[in-house]
DNA sequence: GTATATGCAAAGAATTTGCACTATG
DNA sequence: CATAGTGCAAATTCTTTGCATATAC
């Protein structure tokens, strides 16, 4: 699946590679590293970053800014939009059929990648939020989005 | 515009208002920070920062993550999407008729921000690429989005 | 006079870079 | 050997936080 394309089949790219199409949930480089650090425990975060991106710019991964505070990555080759949750950070694939995210030609720009995503509360939020519309005290704000903090809070 | 929202509206905040509203660009802090500078020299970021966080929680603004290297905002009210230059860093905005760009209830999540943009070669880059097909030696590379680098580079 | 907003400086954290080391052919 | 890949540590820089001060009602 590398070599095929030009780049050379390390042992720590094929864990890699391996590592990231097997997860859904759109891992940050953190979740990847500790997924990896038991097959591969020279594994370095600077090679993790150097070929994530190498991947990204074949067109192996997308990497996803919906989360502002880390970058996440997607193994899941087909064409889909997410959806991000405001309260838990969950982020979950949307299969819908989006007659904008086409490539080719809009306004003389070259579409290369098209992404797509929403946010709000997730399923799960919801129904918490119905069964109990007064959060507990204590309970974490509605999640400032731009905020490092809300990385606290996340389920990866 | 302001008061009517809840909000109390001080001078840092009428400016920051405006200063947003006025700019088409998509400006990012620094922008921002830069241009208020002159009328409200004792700014700070801190204030910025949080006054914009603001703004965006009551829908004035948007907070834009699609350069991954710093939050960009969007004053502008009408939904639209965007598309991110890869060589430049420009951002533009799109008026698709997007069917996927509703409210609602998607898969039982609740709906409240969409977001939908492209990557690509802008128009410009395009026709320079066309032009000179073989980018000068000490060319800027293809400008890896995921990198701090390509903020240099950017034209805001 | 109490609550809220502002600002400065320091802290925090993801990402990038520099450079030395290793693997491969 | 030469080239490309890897890894550590340091550097970079956006963003957040802690508190002290100022402002508003």
């Amino acid at each position: 699946m590398l070599a095929e394309r030009g780049i050379k089949p390390t042992y720590q790219r094929l864990a890699i590679l391996a590592e990231v199409l097997d997860r859904r949930a759109h891992p940050t480089i953190k979740d990847l590293y500790g997924g990896l650090k038991g097959h591969v425990p020279t594994l370095s975060k600077t090679t993790l970053y150097s070929t994530l991106e190498l991947f990204a710019r074949h067109g192996l991964v997308r990497t996803l800014t919906i989360d502002p505070a880390e970058a996440r990555y997607d193994g899941w080759p087909p064409p889909h939009h997410h959806f991000h949750c405001q309260r838990c950070g969950a982020i979950f694939d949307l299969d819908l059929a989006c007659p904008a995210g086409r490539t080719g030609l809009i306004d003389g720009h070259e579409i290369r990648e098209v992404h797509g995503y929403f946010r709000g509360l997730c399923r799960d939020c919801r129904d918490r939020a119905v069964s109990s519309p007064r959060p507990h005290r204590g309970a974490a704000p509605a999640a400032r989005v731009n905020h490092k903090n809300a990385r606290r809070h996340q389920h990866a």
